[in-house]
DNA sequence: CGCAACATTGAAAACGCTTTCATATCAAAG
DNA sequence: CTTTGATATGAAAGCGTTTTCAATGTTGCG
């Protein structure tokens, strides 16, 4: 008992029109007389039919569905931007296929080659590390591509983001002018572009207009987990911080819990402060200080700016930066 | 300068085989001579050709892509779902195309269709309350749909779940045991079925075994979020409660949070216990006890019984309830 | 060597729509 | 009435595959 699909054909034939108007008036093309129009409307709902958007875009060579590739949507960090994506997709009438690439190049390349294939009519692409490889495909696709929320040192793709060199240097010159002369800098991977061409920049420069020198032992490249934060305290304390900076809210609360939990007391012993002003800053305690960023925004100016380019709409400006600030909670002085 | 796109025509002219046997190669259909079969992989190679998945879908009526529903891919929960069901996806080759709801009806139908437009093999639908006329499309869908930590009261579709009378029933049992008799119930909103059919016919046999009188006084009834469960405390302690049975991760930490802000101390003074057993459990102090699911596991079994639905294998059973625990952590005695 | 049986291949018809181009229709103008 | 310039409509050619069916090759065996 298979489903009967009922296709343009069959409106036509029962409208006594051809295809060509049936798709006119589902297309709202206006060169459609309004009686005719609404006989065709009518059989459209008699017999419930609805495009298929396969076919359709074939025909047309748009899919209206776009490709998201997120290191890993249980990643609040990500998810956040993501909504933002979806929300601002859906008003333009566009789908989103997400997928997870745990920032892995090669199930990276695997993936767009797999949008590629599926015609998807743009790409958001999010995660700090663009390999030699993955800007080749960028650069073949003939599908827009653009970064949210992440970087690519060599500024080849459209991206929307904050200014993270500035972002760091003012959060960590905040942590300074608490009195604070060793400060670790604790993040992921130091082979991604937002950590080493990005964030550690911010930092050094923050230390340098103090006069402080520049000390690789307070640097602590681990990776964005909970865990991972947690038990960072032993090297923290035996490196002498008396404040970190950390490059992730989940790897912050682990860090400040760990440190917490080992009776050092935040803010007053170990000062801490995160980067991207997720829900989680709110729910530990003492709650985190933290970079903020506008999220959803980057997400939603993201895939507005996408929307654009798959429009062939002329942009004024292709990198993106949106405003960012500094929120003091209660995990710095 | 539009990318030159080479079709499955070029290579079956550029190898001298027809297009059928070019099909088969890039299908890996057997009944292809070696050396044909060498022959026309190197021209694939040389001219790079990549199959249109979508004249592939519109061809085949397969189009590996399933649709997927979520209230808030920002809700740690449910991300957690999505990343078991997207791994499992990506196993079997298929995709995901990903859609935030809100759990507002209109949404939903509205996204079903466009999904089902999409031609997508399969559906996997989270939200806890399955409207009639969304029960309707579904019904009409000819692409299977699986809930996914999600109920339906009509128990009309495939889901994949625990068993949350008897997890609820436990869990406040387990405050009973600790003398406990005015416990509150605080959830999501009631005309959800895991709310009022499950959550809450749990917290109700839990208290009758115990010969404690319900209380509606007791129920709490507000929407899933942190503020939300923050701004509880006057309330639960107006109400007399010590304890509650909370419906949601964030919400309980909100409600943790909001008590022990307000000087109530958790748990000597008031004791929390939550549903989901998200990493939220472990961020917050003190670490909340929970009901344990296998988050990642619903997503994947959910998204494994769909593969097979969409390949018309017979399936044992329709309705998988996965095994759940009790964690202790601080947030109770 | 001849033939059955099977392995390979190709031609062409879908798949369900969009879009171009030509034809028809029609109201206003001459 | 004819002419003209829209305005409406239809025919048919794609879009890039899969798939069916028939045709052709090939092999083994008597």
């Amino acid at each position: 008992m298979e489903k009967q699909t009922v296709t343009i054909y069959d409106v036509a034939r029962e409208a006594a029109v051809s295809m060509a108007t049936v798709s006119r008036v589902v297309n709202g093309n206006p060169n459609v007389k309004p009686a005719t129009r609404k006989k065709v409307l009518e059989v459209i709902d008699r017999l419930d039919y609805r495009p298929n958007a396969v076919a359709r875009g074939l025909a047309s060579k748009k899919t209206t569905t776009v490709g998201v590739i997120i290191p890993d949507v249980t990643n609040i960090y990500f998810s956040s931007l993501a909504r933002g994506i979806d929300d601002i997709a859906m008003m333009y009438k566009y789908n989103i296929i997400l997928t997870n690439s745990d920032e892995n190049g090669g199930k990276e390349v695997q993936v767009l080659n797999t949008l590629m294939a599926k015609q998807v009519d743009g790409i958001i692409f999010m995660g700090n590390q663009v390999t030699d490889e993955l800007r080749e495909e960028f650069k073949r696709s003939k599908a827009p591509v653009v970064l949210a929320g992440s970087v690519d040192s060599e500024k080849a793709q459209p991206s929307v983001n904050i200014d993270y060199v500035a972002a760091v240097a003012e959060a960590v010159k905040n942590l300074i002018d608490h009195g604070n002369q060793k400060i670790a800098f604790v993040s992921g991977s130091m082979e991604q572009a937002i950590n080493h061409d990005y964030r550690l920049k911010g930092y050094k420069k923050a230390l340098k207009d103090a006069g402080i020198a520049y000390d690789d032992k307070l640097v602590f490249e681990t990776d964005y987990t909970y865990k991972a934060g947690q038990s960072l305290e032993p090297a923290l304390s035996a490196a002498g911080a008396t404040a970190a900076f950390v490059g992730d809210d989940e790897l912050a609360a682990g860090v400040m819990n760990g440190l917490t939990d080992a009776g050092v007391d935040v803010p007053s012993e170990f000062e801490v402060i995160t980067s991207n002003d997720t829900k989680l800053t709110e729910l530990v305690r003492p709650k985190m200080s933290s970079i903020t960023q506008p999220l959803y925004d980057i997400g939603a100016v993201a895939m507005r700016l996408l929307t654009k380019l798959m429009n062939n709409e002329t942009v004024e400006e292709n990198t993106v930066i949106l405003p960012y600030g500094l929120m003091k909670r209660s995990s710095t002085k």
